[in-house]
RNA sequence: GCACGGAUGACAGAGCGGCUAUGUGCGGGACUGCAGAUCCUGAUACCCGAGUUCAAAUCUCGGUCCGUGCUCCA
């Protein structure tokens, strides 16, 4: 079964192919660096990580691009407000982008180009489109002539021209534009602001030529796959088809048009007024980032996604199940593995069905993947396969088969659940269950806490029992005894 | 108004012509002094109407309801 995708452009599920065998050429819109990122973006960066590493995993040879747009109103505003330099601004945020991208184990993407350092470029396309007639000057800068190229209006949001036309007027509000469908190339400079020469004049450029400039630049007047969050298809992505069509003449310039869904909060939209806007930082105060992304990935990319108490609750039990797992066959690994038998899911035999039913789960896991990277389904063969080696952990068998159990889980799990997903942590994270001060503060005190309980426990006093508990718990401590005695850890 | 996308069990959310989705929650059982964790196990479903088909949650047509976009936004 070959890889499918969902071309916004086309409508449905494609096949994916790429121009060069083996190489993809994608392109994310990235970030108006002017504040921290929020959960929006942390859905959107994380779905096209999973698309980066899936298409790594089956093969292909990616070349990430994602820009940083570092000059729009917004970063001016902010300047004005603070009194900060703009630049200052953007490298702040540029450094808080990359750190809680890391946080959420997003791979880096190959370039990372910022638009002030193409302006030369944009310039080159926009007297490009002024000749071929698609582009028009103004007093206030340079506009894009949609009327031009008709055609190509609504191509990803079926939006129809002619029902635009018809309502329009001659509504230009108090800008230089001919048509109120037009959009900016060029903006000439206004007081006050930072500005680049042009033909036309000093001024800045227009938001959407950016994308086509740094796309085309890195990777050519055609390519694989652009992608970025469903508020971009109108009119960004449209005014880039506009663009990068009538300058190179070709069609399309982007094969595959991959938009992820929203996050919205409670069931309502994330925004500042409803004060329901989290970013990536607040939220991963209170949960593990590997948690967050666990939620964000637990679900198709193009879906909207609730973000929601029980969404977090749930991924951080799973996740939590996952990890523990993971540590148990880390610890049981051996350096020399005997051999394990061939899997079969029809054996009597508890381990040969297991490692059948593992097989059987990565299947499961690539026929997912391979369908529109529907990571919510390989989230589910992944906990699958956790259930299986959790059943085999808890069964009798030979110690070296037991070990070389683990050894094979534990490479399953990174496989899967780590390269792919990127839902683990480092292994020796795991191991070394970081030395917790707090623990070591109060360890002594919970200790003796413990031996009393386990007397009080021996001597069936269950309220002495139950009443160290609850002192425990006002310590922030909470108790569970297992196989292998009481185990505490903080609530 | 125009455009796009949805309606699946208590909840979240896959499947999109025949085969247990999955997870949380809930019921029963095992293990526990209790609780928790873990394991086994059970119940509950495909918005309405018509059609196509041997067979429809899945395709077609018609309804109803919901979300999003048409202004900066991942």
């Amino acid at each position: 079964m070959p890889l499918q995708v969902h071309d916004t452009r086309r409508r449905q599920k494609v096949d994916f192919s790429t121009m060069e065998p083996s190489k993809v050429k994608m392109y994310v819109c990235g970030v108006t660096v002017y504040d921290l990122c929020h959960l929006g973006h942390a859905r959107c960066y994380i779905a096209f990580d999973l698309i980066h590493r899936w298409l790594e995993y089956s093969g292909y040879d990616v070349l990430y691009v994602q820009n940083f747009t570092d000059i729009d109103d917004k970063i001016i505003a902010r300047s004005n407000e603070s009194g900060i330099d703009w630049k200052n601004i953007v490298e702040d945020n540029i450094e808080a982008y990359y750190a809680d991208m890391d946080m959420l184990n997003i791979l880096r993407a190959d370039i990372y180009p910022r638009c002030t350092e193409y302006v030369e470029e944009m310039v080159a396309i926009t007297e490009s489109l002024i000749e071929k007639g698609h582009a028009y000057i103004a007093d206030d800068g340079v506009w894009f002539h949609i009327e031009s190229a008709p055609e190509k209006y609504g191509l990803l949001t079926g939006q129809n021209i002619e029902a635009v036309r018809s309502g329009a007027g001659g509504r230009v509000a108090e800008s230089g534009k001919r048509d109120h469908k037009d959009f900016a190339l060029w903006k000439a400079a206004k007081p006050g602001e930072p500005t680049w020469e042009s033909p036309w004049g000093a001024g800045r450029p227009g938001w959407h030529i950016e994308c086509t400039a740094m796309s085309m630049d890195h990777l050519g007047e055609q390519f694989d796959i652009h992608g970025g969050g469903q508020d971009l298809l109108f009119p960004h992505h449209e005014a880039e088809i506009f663009q990068g069509e009538c300058y190179s003449g070709c069609s399309p310039v982007v094969h595959h048009w991959l938009h992820n869904g929203f996050v919205n909060m409670d069931g309502e939209k994330m925004s500042k007024s409803l004060g329901n806007f989290w970013t990536i930082r607040d939220i991963c105060e209170k949960v593990d980032p590997l948690v967050l992304r666990f939620a964000l990935i637990n679900a198709h990319y193009r879906s909207p996604i609730d973000m929601n108490e029980q969404l977090l609750h749930d991924a951080g039990r799973n996740h939590g199940r996952l990890l523990e797992v993971y540590k148990q066959a880390l610890e049981s690994m051996t350096e020399n593995p005997v051999p394990l038998p061939q899997g079969d899911v029809s054996s009597p035999i508890p381990v040969v069905k297991s490692l059948g039913m593992l097989e059987k789960m990565a299947q499961g896991f690539a026929l997912a993947m391979d369908d529109d990277f529907n990571s919510r389904e390989a989230v589910a063969k992944v906990l699958g396969g956790i259930r299986e080696i959790g059943k085999v952990f808890n069964s009798e068998m030979e110690a070296d088969d037991m070990a070389a159990f683990a050894n094979h889980a534990v490479e399953w799990v990174e496989e899967f659940a780590g390269s792919v997903l990127g839902l683990l942590p480092q292994r020796d994270e795991i191991l070394s269950k970081k030395v917790d001060p707090r623990r070591e503060e109060i360890r002594e005190q919970v200790e003796e806490l413990l031996l009393k309980r386990a007397d009080a426990r021996a001597s069936k006093d269950w309220p002495a029992a139950d009443s160290i508990r609850d002192q425990l718990n006002e310590l922030g401590v909470s108790v569970v005894d297992t196989a292998e005695g009481p185990e505490w850890h903080f609530m």
